[in-house]
DNA sequence: ATGAAAGCGCTAACAG
DNA sequence: CTGTTAGCGCTTTCAT
C-alpha cells in the first residue's frame, strides 16, 4: 500500500508543459529553454518527483544498474579480497550513480541479463559459463582477477606471475635456496600464476624444484597450518624461506613457526601476498606482495561503464603487483 | 546492440495460446489447464524466454529486488562486520531468488524507493534520514545492528549490552579490578552499548569507574594502538585487564603489550568482541564475545521478505551475544 | 479456463 | 524549442 507518488504527468501539469519536456530536463537534454527548465525543476522539487527506473528501462532501454557477480566459493572469503573489491566497486558506483546488483552465486544459474546493462565478474570460479553466456548475449562485461584466456571479454587482473617472481627473487637475493611455496587453490587462476611465478623464478636462478616444498591449499588458515607443519616436519630439509600465496595464510604460517619454537625471520623468512593490513601488526610485520584490489574494482567499473556507453574494443588490463619489504625476511645464515 | 530476445508474445505464438495464458503460467496461476501449461513451458524452454523484470515491475508492481544499504563509514570496514553481513544476506537472497542491490552510501542522498520492494540498513550511521524516509514512504525496511529506538522499523540487533557485561563479569570473576575498556566509535550504537555494559558490570560489582580506563576510538587499529599505549603508560596504575570493543583492535592491543615486554594473559588479560576468525591464531587465541553476523543478515532478509509479503507488525529481534573463552585471560595475580 | 484490451510510467521519433 | 503519439513487455480486469 505505498502511496502513489508523483508521476511525470503530474510534473508536466504543474509546470504547464508537456511530459516530453519534463522528460527532456530529467535526461539533461540540451534542447530546453532555460525558463522552462527552471519551471520543471521546481515542479519536480515540489512534487518530490523521481522517475520510475523500471519505466525508464522499459521505454528507453537504459538500466543504469550493473551487476557484480561473486562466485560463492569459500576461499574467496578467506582473504579480504571480496570486501576490498566490493568496497572499490561500490564506492565508484555510488559516485557514478550506478546501481549495483550483487550476486553471490553458485555459478549454476544463468543471470537474467535483462535486468542490468553490464556485469562485472569477480574472478571466474565454476561459473565460466555465466561469462560465456554474457558474451553470447552481448552484455557488456568485465572480468576481474582473471586474465581471461580464450574469452573475448575485457578484464582487469593483477600480474600474479610477476608478483610471485619478485617475491621469490627477493628471497633468492637474500641467499635462500631452500624456498617453499604454500600455494592457494588451484581452482583460481591467481593461485596458478603465483605457483608458476615461483617455479619460474627458481628455475631462472638454477634452483631445482623440490616437490616437498610445494603445498597446495584452499586458501584457508586451517590448510595453511597443516602445510606449515608439514614443511617444518622436514627437519634438516626444512625450507629456510616460504613464499605464501596469501597474507592470512602467511600469518598462520608465522604462528605455526613460533609454536614450534622457531623464529621469523631469524630461522625462517616469510613472504605473503595481498598486503592485508592485518599483516602489518602481529609478532612481525609481513613482507608481502601488494595487490591493488580497490583499484582493480574501480578500473573494472570504469571499463564497464565505457563498454556500456558504446566502446567496442575490449581491453585487458594487467596491473602490476608490488613487493612490499617489511620485517619477515632475513639473509640466510 | 543486444539481440532482441524472445518476448511473451513469441512464446504465446509458439504455444498457440494468448499472452495472458503465458503470463499465467509464468506467475504460477492455478487456473491453467495442464496440457496448456505444458505447451507454454515447452515454448518457454525452446525460446529461452525469461520475462523482463522491468516490464513485470512496471505492470505488476512487484520488483523482487531488495536493497542493502551500508553506510560508507570507514569504521564499518575495519572489522569483518561488513563482509560477514553481505555474505549472510547475499547467500539467503540467492536462495530466495531475490535480487540484491548494494548501496555503499554516504547517507546524504535519498534512496529511490521505486526500484526496490524493501530495504535493509546495515546499521544507521549518518543516514538516519534515509531510514526515516523509507518509513515515511512505507517501504518495507529492516535495520541491522541497531536496536532502533524511536523509529518504527523492524530490526535485528545483537545484545551488545549483555555481551559486554558477560565479558566484564568474566574478567571480574577472574579477580580483576583494574579493568580498562578500549571502546569503539560512539557514532555506532553497538559501541555505546558495549561501553554501557562495561560500566554497568563494573558498577554492579561495586568497582568504581576510572576515566583513565575508558578510551574511545574509531575502531581502527591505529587508534587501538594509541589507546593500548596510553593504558600501559599508566605504569603502576595500568589495568590488569582490557575489554576491547573489537577483535581486530584487541589483536592490536596484544601486539602493543608484547612490544612493551609484557605478556598476555600473564600480565594483562584481554577480551575482544566479534569472534573474528583471525583472532584464533596469532600469539594467543583471543577470548571474545561472539556476534552472530551471518545470522543477523539472514534474519534480516527473512523479516524483510515477510514484510514485503504483507506482514504488518514490525518485530525487533535481539540476538544474544556469546562469550567465547579462549586463552587471553588469566586469574589476576 | 481463456482471451481482448487497457494500462503501468516513461522515452523517442516525428511533426510543428 | 516544444508537443503528439506510439510503443517498451508485461499484468490485470472483464468478458466470454
Amino acid at each position: 500500500m505505498r502511496t502513489k507518488s508523483a508521476g511525470i504527468e503530474d510534473v508536466a501539469r504543474l509546470a504547464g508543459l508537456s511530459i516530453t519536456t519534463v522528460s527532456r530536463v530529467i535526461n539533461k537534454a540540451a534542447t530546453v529553454r532555460e525558463d522552462n527548465r527552471k519551471k520543471v525543476e521546481e515542479a519536480v522539487r515540489k512534487l518530490r518527483f523521481s522517475p520510475s527506473p523500471h519505466a525508464q528501462a522499459l521505454a528507453g532501454g537504459k538500466t543504469n544498474t550493473i551487476a557484480l557477480v561473486i562466485p560463492r566459493y569459500e576461499g574467496i572469503f578467506y582473504s579480504f579480497y571480496a570486501l576490498e573489491l566490493i568496497r572499490g566497486i561500490g564506492t565508484l558506483c555510488d559516485a557514478l550513480r550506478l546501481n549495483l546488483l550483487l550476486y553471490l552465486t553458485e555459478g549454476r544459474d544463468s543471470l537474467n541479463g535483462k535486468l542490468v546493462s553490464g556485469i562485472i565478474f569477480a574472478d571466474i570460479i565454476n561459473n565460466r559459463f555465466q561469462v560465456e553466456s554474457a558474451i553470447k548475449e552481448k552484455i557488456p562485461a568485465v572480468v576481474i582477477n582473471n586474465f581471461t584466456e580464450g574469452l573475448s571479454v575485457s578484464c582487469v587482473a593483477v600480474d600474479n606471475l610477476q608478483g610471485a617472481k619478485e617475491a621469490v627473487n627477493y628471497l633468492i637475493g637474500l641467499g635462500h635456496k631452500k624456498i617453499a611455496h604454500i600455494a592457494g587453490d588451484m581452482i583460481t587462476q591467481a593461485a596458478r600464476f603465483r605457483l608458476e611465478g615461483y617455479k619460474q623464478a627458481l628455475c631462472a636462478r638454477g634452483i631445482k624444484e623440490n616437490p616437498d616444498y610445494i603445498i597446495k591449499t584452499d586458501y584457508s588458515r586451517g590448510q595453511a597450518r597443516r602445510a606449515a607443519e608439514k614443511l617444518l616436519g622436514l627437519n634438516a630439509d626444512a625450507p629456510t624461506a616460504i613464499f605464501v600465496a596469501s597474507d592470512s595464510m602467511a600469518l598462520e604460517a608465522v604462528a605455526v613457526i613460533k609454536e614450534k619454537g622457531k623464529r621469523v625471520p631469524e630461522d625462517i623468512s616469510i613472504v605473503g601476498f595481498d598486503d592485508n593490513p592485518s599483516a602489518l601488526y602481529g609478532p612481525v610485520s609481513l613482507t608481502t606482495v601488494r595487490q591493488p584490489l580497490i583499484k582493480m574494482g574501480e578500473e573494472a567499473v570504469r571499463e564497464l561503464n565505457n563498454l556500456i556507453k558504446g566502446k567496442k574494443e575490449i581491453t585487458r588490463a594487467m596491473l602490476p603487483a608490488e613487493l612490499i619489504v617489511r620485517d619477515s625476511c632475513k639473509v640466510v645464515q
